[in-house]
DNA sequence: CGCTATCTTGACTTTATTCAAGGCTTGTGG
DNA sequence: CCACAAGCCTTGAATAAAGTCAAGATAGCG
């Protein structure tokens, strides 16, 4: 029933794995391909919504300015990831790409008038969106209470995990856990997509903090940091351990 | 079409106002009339999830434990407001009545049937979902970046407005910025739902520093604080302001 | 090779937390 | 109806955590 994500226009392999063939073409018509360099904008906020989008390749960040005019980072989109506020009247944020990003963009009226037309598309929408508000929440939960130390090392922690995930697993279909009951964690190394200025907004802390934090853990044997944007976890248990550090 | 709500068992105007004569009469069936004391658990975080519910009078919270043991309120649920997390294999967070409440429950299984045979009803749920994950980001930009006294004020804030509001004109329906564009702010009192010590779980902060911006808030004579649960809103623009005190 | 960005580190300041009393409310029983 | 107890809230002083300001160090890039 399902066809190889290869074959189809969408390539949203979480997408297409539970998908028919009629949504397959319908969505694979609808889309445009496109690709954005590090630091474009593909959703400006409070922009009325004009497009929504599937995550092919590369990173982006979901972000709003503060009232003092600070960046403040609410979300982070990896390859399978659903782009876009749907039924919206404004978009609530920007949504900007942290790498070279490739995309399948569909124009917002009518993918909204697929998704009522398809019921299976809606479904599945609907489970991601869910699955996104709890991670939202998780989220929130480390912004309330956690110290800098386990804000940093949690990050660091989630940021392996999601990019050790192979794309099909991601998403509305690995379920709502799908980043903490990752399984025993291995030693890994990996390149940041953000900088430290872009940890420290989506964080809630300073990039002194950041960079401090990070110092401590690499002083402590449980990262390394070669070169500008490289992470390596050296124990990964010891790294998800100072991330449960909460007050 | 829509029929009024004191008709129907469901009494959920909001869902009311828009659903059909069908699919009221099949959620009218399936829901059974519940009450809570202020204090009781609904659901409870790790258990497989049984129940969906509308709220239809009183606050609940939306709350989780930190690993140091400390609670964490990730949302609260205003009357109107759905309940449950429909697809999951288990519940995220606990929910707990705040005050006496009055429910609508329905076993999740069946509600999830009834959301696949009725297609108005998914993508109702998928509305309100896409907010409430906006108003969960919105929440993120305060945790990381407001100061304790835009914490609290923001909080007094929100909760003015949101008790100001007539129940039809909440959730999804009323749209992902209708905290915000509530017009012009008018002089009200109101008494809290939440204790000092349930205020500060949810803002990331401790009972005393609550207390004390609270103390100053009346200092500055922007609020009144009559007995223990008792707010007044004594001039509503600038506590609006104070709110917007971001770093 | 030098320029610019970004990142790190240090000293000091601000903010919120912690620890410790003390004061209100509320509800209960004499 | 008042006294008392229990819980909640407020206030103050000391402490710890993160932020700010200010140099330097590194890395990338022309």
């Amino acid at each position: 029933m399902a066809r190889s994500c290869d074959e189809c226009g969408v390539r949203d392999r979480a997408l297409c794995a539970s998908l028919g063939d009629d949504e397959l073409v319908t969505l694979g018509r609808l889309g445009v391909q496109r690709r954005l360099a590090r630091g474009d904008t593909l959703i400006r906020a409070g922009d009325p919504p004009l497009v929504c989008a599937n995550l092919q390749s590369g990173v982006m960040k979901i972000a709003t300015l503060t009232p003092a005019g600070t960046e403040s980072i609410v979300g982070l989109l990896y390859p399978g990831d659903f782009i876009g506020r749907p039924f919206a009247t404004a978009n609530e944020h920007d949504v900007i790409a942290l790498t070279d990003v490739e995309l399948c963009v569909f124009p917002r009226a009518m993918f909204e008038r697929v998704l009522a037309d398809h019921q299976r598309m809606e479904h599945l929408l609907l489970q991601r969106t869910l699955a996104e508000l709890d991670r939202a929440r998780r989220w929130l939960t480390r912004m309330g209470r956690a110290t800098a130390a386990a804000r940093v090392a949690g990050f660091l922690d989630d940021m392996g995990r999601r990019l050790a995930m192979p794309d099909c697993q991601r998403s509305a279909l690995a379920g709502p856990d799908s980043q903490r009951s990752g399984g025993v964690a291995r030693s890994m190394a990996y390149d940041l997509p953000l900088s430290r200025g872009e940890i420290a907004d989506l964080l809630g802390l300073t990039i002194e903090t950041v960079s401090r934090q990070m110092t401590r853990l690499r002083a402590a044997g449980i990262i390394g940091l070669p070169g500008g944007r490289g992470i390596v976890i050296n124990d990964p248990s010891a790294l998800a351990a100072a991330a449960e550090e909460y007050v």
